[in-house]
Formats: C-alpha cells, sequence, structure tokens
DNA sequence: TTCGTTGCAAAGCTTTTGCACGAAT
DNA sequence: ATTCGTGCAAAAGCTTTGCAACGAA
C-alpha cells in the first residue's frame, strides 16, 4: 500500500537510501524537510516556486527525479485529480481516504469513509486482483464555491 | 452525473449541436461512429491511429478538440489512471464503477460494487459537497500477469 | 453569405534526458 | 578515487492555438 507514510521520515529515507546505495544530499533534505511540514497537496511546480521563494531554490529537473524517488519508496503518493500534470499527497495524510475535488476552484478535500474498506474487501474477494493502492475521486462543487455561486453552468 | 451515456448518441450530439449552434460536420460523425463500437479505453493517440488505419484519418487537433466537446457534453469521461496522458470511457461503459488499472500491464478492467453507491451517500450526507462525478482507481497486479509474474519488486 | 470547423504548423506546458561539473562516501 | 547527484540546456510527449482555407446552415 502506497499512501502512508511514517513519522520519521527523514531516518527512513535514509534507510532507504543506504540501502540502495543512494547519497544523502541537501538537496533531498531541502525537499524532504518541506514536505514535512507542506499541508496541501502539491505538484512539482509548486514545490519548485515554494522552495524558490524561500531561497532553498532546488532545480526542476532534481525536484521531479526526488518526487519520483519519494514515490519509489511511497513516502508520498500521486494523484489522479483530471489537471494535466502530477499532483501528490502530503506526508501529513496518512490513512486511506478518497478526495473531494472542486471542479470550480481546484480545491482539494480529504475525506475518510467507512465504505472504502468495504470497497477494497468486495475487489479482492470478487477478482483475483493483486492490491496496491485505491485511488477515489469525487468531482463536484465545493460548499464555499455553492456559496459564492458565480458558477457558469 | 458525467460517465452516463444514452444510446442513441448521435441523436443525442446532433440535438446539443443544434441547441448550441455548433455544426455537424463528417469528422465529429466519423469520431462518434468509432467511440459507438469502441470496447477498450482509449485515448486521443489512440483514436487517431485507430481512424487512420481505417483510412478515415481526422487530424489530431480536431480530435482533441471532439473529445473535449464530447466531455462537454457528458458523452464520454475522462479517466485518470496516472498515466501523463488523457484516457476516456467508451461509451459503452455506462454505471457507476470502478477501475483496476494493471500496474504491469496497464489494462484496465471495470468492476462494479454496491459500496460505489454507499460511497457517495456518505460523502452527501457528510459533507455539504455537490456531486457530480465519482472517479475509482484501484491499483495494483491483474490477474494475468500475477500468473506470468515477470515481475520485479 | 455567414460562421463554425478543419488541418497545418507552431507554440505551450509539464516532465525527462544528456552531459559536464561537483559532492558524498 | 569512485560513484552518484545536480543544474543547465535541450529534448520529449501530450495538448492547445493561430490562421488561412473550407464547408455546413
Amino acid at each position: 500500500m502506497y499512501r502512508c507514510m511514517m513519522d520519521k521520515e527523514a531516518h527512513q529515507l535514509k534507510d532507504f537510501l543506504e540501502l540502495g546505495g543512494l547519497k544523502s544530499t541537501k538537496e533531498r533534505e531541502t525537499i524532504l524537510k518541506e514536505l514535512e511540514v507542506l499541508e496541501e497537496h502539491f505538484n512539482a511546480e509548486k514545490l519548485y516556486s515554494i522552495l524558490s521563494r524561500k531561497g532553498t531554490k532546488v532545480s526542476r529537473p532534481t525536484i521531479y527525479r526526488t518526487l519520483k524517488l519519494l514515490e519509489r519508496f511511497h513516502l508520498i503518493e500521486r494523484l489522479d485529480v483530471k489537471k494535466n500534470c502530477f499532483y501528490y499527497e502530503p506526508m501529513s495524510h496518512k490513512k486511506d481516504h478518497g478526495h473531494l475535488v472542486c471542479e470550480h476552484c481546484g480545491r482539494i478535500i480529504d475525506f475518510a469513509s467507512e465504505s472504502i474498506q468495504d470497497l477494497k474487501s468486495e475487489v479482492f474477494e470478487g477478482k483475483n486482483f493483486k492490491l496496491d493502492n485505491i485511488s477515489i475521486q469525487i468531482f463536484g462543487i465545493c460548499e464555499t464555491c455553492q456559496k459564492t455561486s458565480k458558477i457558469k453552468s
């Protein structure tokens, strides 16, 4: 299962890196540190601009490479939210949950649900499919946008 | 709600087109006709090559534009399956269902589930979120690939 | 005739890659 | 001393756009 992230990410990463004969660099630590405090869903570009603004700029290629690395180690998870780019889940979001994606403002809201577990059991029992990761997106209009409904049909 | 598609797509489309002051062209009909018989999930490039092979080639820009049009009319639905491109649901797939996406061979298998309805009710009751469309992807390894498991961990 | 539509070529955007330099072990 | 990682610039891959020619109403 992806999606899940331990508390001491840094340690984990270092272990993984060592195991894989990979190196711990200041760029990787910068990114990891940012992800530990990041509350929102993000993509490569957003991370790039956050770090740039903070004066700890890391190049785009390195950001992309590092995100891939972290994904491979299941330390972050890639989302699928109808944008033509990759979005990621912050490390702080842990257990199984789905995403409410507002089609008006683009906001992504996590939601937990009993039914997700049911769904997994059903699929596991019904089909001979080795589950890895479940990804649930519900598209619609969030509360805020419904109120300020400047929404064109 | 997206995802749902009536039987007489062509009629529907013509109505929509008329309503919007849009025109019915042979390119749009070619695409629509292909989508009516297409069994598999597809993307723009796949559609392009199918039509090209059949000798009813339509340019890429037109394919992209038409798919967008059909999506706008809720005649097809865009999927989110961890590829860096848009995948669509064929018109023949109707009611609420999720997708099992094999991470090894890339195959997409539809599955229906009671729990999807539960999930929708839960969200509808719990949050003040105006539902539009639910998108469920379960990633893992399909039966076939498990058997022929040449899978690198 | 009037607009919407098409195809081409070019541009746009996100992501990836080649390569030389630099840093970690 | 190796070997891996970084940044730059360039390429790649998918999608969109500008524009002139075309075609449906």
